[in-house]
DNA sequence: CGGGATCCGATAGGATACTG
DNA sequence: CAGTATCCTATCGGATCCCG
């Protein structure tokens, strides 16, 4: 379902599909959890949408779950080698937003003040 | 729209979102273009689709819209400097993409091979 | 507790025209 | 050429209930 002549789409699709970067933050920035707290952590998250992205991460590898037979149950989520070896994407991440996010609100405010005449 | 607790979403919305990276990289690789080439170049876009993404990364500040008054009217399209401050980012991602997306495929074969008891 | 099952509405995005 | 307009579907994701 990506686009071709792009080398980096097949990532993105991994990477940045929809909740996994907070989800991945979270594991990376919190250590090993349990469901519910990373269902808290998140707080917009429905416990469906939740399980679905966290079997993804799982499947891709990125993701690491441990599962406790006791009684209550207890399952945990840890991040996994490969998804540390994210980390430094991550971070540089982080940096750009710091630099670069602030001109694109600016952009996005010059963009909306002129009311775009299609043309010129 | 984004999640909270997680420092670089707003990034990912707006570097990440849907055919952008596909956008972004098709004008980096081969510079200004029209909107046909664009089109041509990747395929799969429908034309509606690929002007809501133009717009969307212009408002942004990543994309330069230049409009030619001529019969037949020319537009092309190209990066802008913001945009091109995202280049070491996408390297990076090229390069983990090439170090790690085995590793990924292979997470998913020996996922897939193991019919999920849901527990263990 | 950690989900799965079901229903259901919103919306992104494809297909197919048509226009300045 | 560079889009816009319209329609229509598929998927996402929320809400709710239930189970081991």
């Amino acid at each position: 379902m990506a686009a071709q002549a792009c080398p980096i789409s097949p990532v993105v699709d991994i990477v940045f599909s929809r909740w996994t970067t907070p989800i991945l933050w979270t594991l990376h920035e919190l250590g090993r959890q349990r469901f519910v707290e990373l269902q808290r952590r998140i707080e917009t998250i429905t416990p469906k949408v939740l399980t679905q992205r966290l079997r993804q991460l799982e499947r891709d590898g990125l993701v690491v779950r441990t599962y406790h037979p006791s009684v209550p149950p207890r399952v945990e989520y840890e991040i996994s080698e490969l998804g540390l070896s994210l980390a430094p994407l991550f971070a540089q991440l982080a940096h750009w937003a710091e630099a670069h996010l602030g001109e694109v609100d600016r952009a996005r405010s010059s963009y909306d003040a002129a009311g775009r005449p299609l043309s010129s």
